[in-house]
DNA sequence: AGGCGTTGGTTACGCGTTTAAGCTAGGTTA
DNA sequence: TAACCTAGCTTAAACGCGTAACCAACGCCT
């Protein structure tokens, strides 16, 4: 009270005033078994500790335990949308039941073992991070300092090779959804949407392959043709990049009037279908009936569009039992490989 | 390396193997200035440092130094959406220049005395939590460890008399600028939406207060009449409740129709007013020829509705600026309270 | 030769916590 | 009576790091 600098309250603090010492105030704060403390020297240091506001220091524990109870998610782009932060809530719902405390770390914009060093340095438990921010070097690192890795990506393969644990979301698979689904509907001349963006690219260029592979198309077709499964007539998909802006989704239906409307469109998202769809209607192409048109992520965007949007929703079939999965490899136990999304299609109106 | 249990390296390892005591090694790694190192030292000790991929242990320094440089951002549903997540790149790197660290503490689900121990356990120099986490007893919880505390909210009121920094939310002005807006468009009947969803709930009274002092409506008029400001005429302002689901928004609009139109709605966010704007659509209703709408935040879903959805957006001068006041804040050299934000008015065609 | 300043370090301690090991008083057993 | 338990503590040693205080050796001046 008299002190001018509040120093908060240390079991040192708690020991002298309980008349113990540290070691019983210790035994009894931590309930440790085996310790044989009787229960009046319990309630009375556990009133003092009450009465001087303790809380204990995480940094001297971790110090002297040696192992802390963090867990960093490194934020990314990788995963997003309601579908990250529903995975972020269970998944941490599923640590701190075990006594883990999950922490969002970034936005990060260093990576390899320069991003390494500064995760090592709080000394965590596991680290969550996108695999774009891995190098094999920054995973030897966090591995000599006895951090569990789990790699969030596209691809699991470079990260695999490496021995870390990874957490994989199908993006081909939801291209190969939402391209069968346009070609079940009659559609020939396939338009996908790759976004400019570093991230984002990547992605689209995975659900790219999974659209042709999904329409009957041979991978390297480009702007060539293939043929469509089962039906014996032509299908083809070609690629095009856009931003996510209005005036970029507004320049491709332009490119798309002058060289000839796709009759079927799968614009990467429903954010930049979205868009695409807004720019449609302001050049009076009607939808669906000159153009269908597909998103993925199914955000409640979809319901405020008219004409409604069809989407390809991640689905997780047991979010908790994906947490205990990760729970395992936070803990080390095992080196998991999760891809617990199925994609599923959502017709509406497009 | 013939360590089962790989061990990170420590300053004293470093010592041992360039030949020199913990302290220089100390002074080294740290440019303490004042030490007085020959070059040839400091290079060996770091080249040393390298080889054996030393990372300082953050608990360690923080336990030695008696302060971390730790700032705890305990998410919230306060203040979300694109403005969030911009506010936080901003915030984050004002605190990183200054050799802070920002983390992301949650989602969080206690309150009071409960959570302040679990945030003041890892004796961070300041934590940033929405005014509903915060109550008086942890506060002063928090005070007594010695850690600044930003309560963010939709109002400083009560956090300000607590004696902590704030961050607050114009949604009074958000609202009034909707509201002065709709009447100045001609509207007489204005009705504003206040989601059902407890956080959002408040920020929902607030601006729907603020849709009524702008359309010159007396503050408590129910569903009553008031007297539009200069026109003359007379301007209500109803109140509805709405969740956040295309159901919840079909059954305000039938409500509407059989109650009569409003000719002006205020759906408080623009998620709301595109839920609103699609059963609009559906029922048939002319926007904005019989019914203006304006929604809240201008995000990208704006310029992907048609038509094109009227918003009110919050806008931040100079996000730097803000950083740098907070990070004042944060280090405790003033009590600060901001409210960084200009409401101001994007006109489209609702 | 003695005093002094500088260079290049080292020693020693404390931070708050956990935990193995020891110690004491009283009771039990041989 | 001595040896031996056991309950109920206490002592002391870590954990990794930072830093004030100290120290030896050397060069230089008087």
């Amino acid at each position: 009270m008299t002190s001018i600098r509040p120093r908060p309250a240390t079991i040192t603090d708690i020991a002298k005033r309980a008349g113990v010492s540290t070691a019983t105030v210790s035994y009894v704060l931590n309930d440790t078994p085996g310790a044989r403390i009787p229960e009046a020297t319990r309630s009375r240091v556990r009133s003092v500790a009450d009465e001087l506001g303790y809380v204990p220091h995480a940094s001297a524990r971790s110090l002297r335990t040696g192992s802390s109870d963090l867990v960093l998610y490194v934020q990314m782009d990788v995963v997003q949308g309601p579908l990250a932060s529903r995975f972020l809530h269970d998944l941490s719902r599923g640590l701190r039941e075990l006594g883990y405390t999950l922490m969002q770390y970034g936005p990060e914009r260093s990576r390899g073992v320069k991003a390494a060093r500064s995760w090592a340095g709080m000394r965590p438990s596991a680290v969550i991070a996108g695999d774009d921010r891995l190098t094999p070097a920054g995973i030897e690192l966090l591995r000599k300092a006895d951090i569990r890795v789990i790699a969030v990506g596209t691809s699991s393969g470079r990260a695999k090779e490496l021995g870390v644990s990874t957490l994989t979301m199908d993006h081909h698979g939801l291209g190969e959804i939402a391209g069968r689904h346009l070609v079940e509907r009659g559609c020939r001349d396939i338009a996908s949407v790759v976004p400019g963006q570093d991230v984002l690219r990547q992605m689209g260029e995975r659900r790219l392959a999974g659209v042709r592979s999904g329409a009957g198309v041979a991978e390297e077709s480009g702007s060539g043709a293939g043929v469509g499964s089962g039906t014996g007539s032509e299908v083809t998909v070609r690629r095009h990049d856009m931003d996510w802006t209005p005036e970029s989704a507004a320049e491709l239906v332009g490119t798309w009037l002058e060289e000839g409307l796709p009759d079927g469109v799968f614009g990467y998202n429903d954010e930049f279908s979205g868009l695409l769809l807004g720019a449609l209607v302001d050049a009076g192409v009607r939808v669906p009936e000159q153009v269908a048109l597909v998103g993925a992520d199914d955000v409640m965007l979809c319901q405020m569009l008219r004409p409604r949007l069809t989407s390809v929703r991640m689905e997780s079939e047991d979010p908790e039992a994906t947490a205990r999965r990760i729970v395992d490899a936070v803990r080390g136990r095992a080196e998991v490989h999760l891809s617990p999304w199925t994609p599923v299609l959502v017709q509406r109106e497009t």
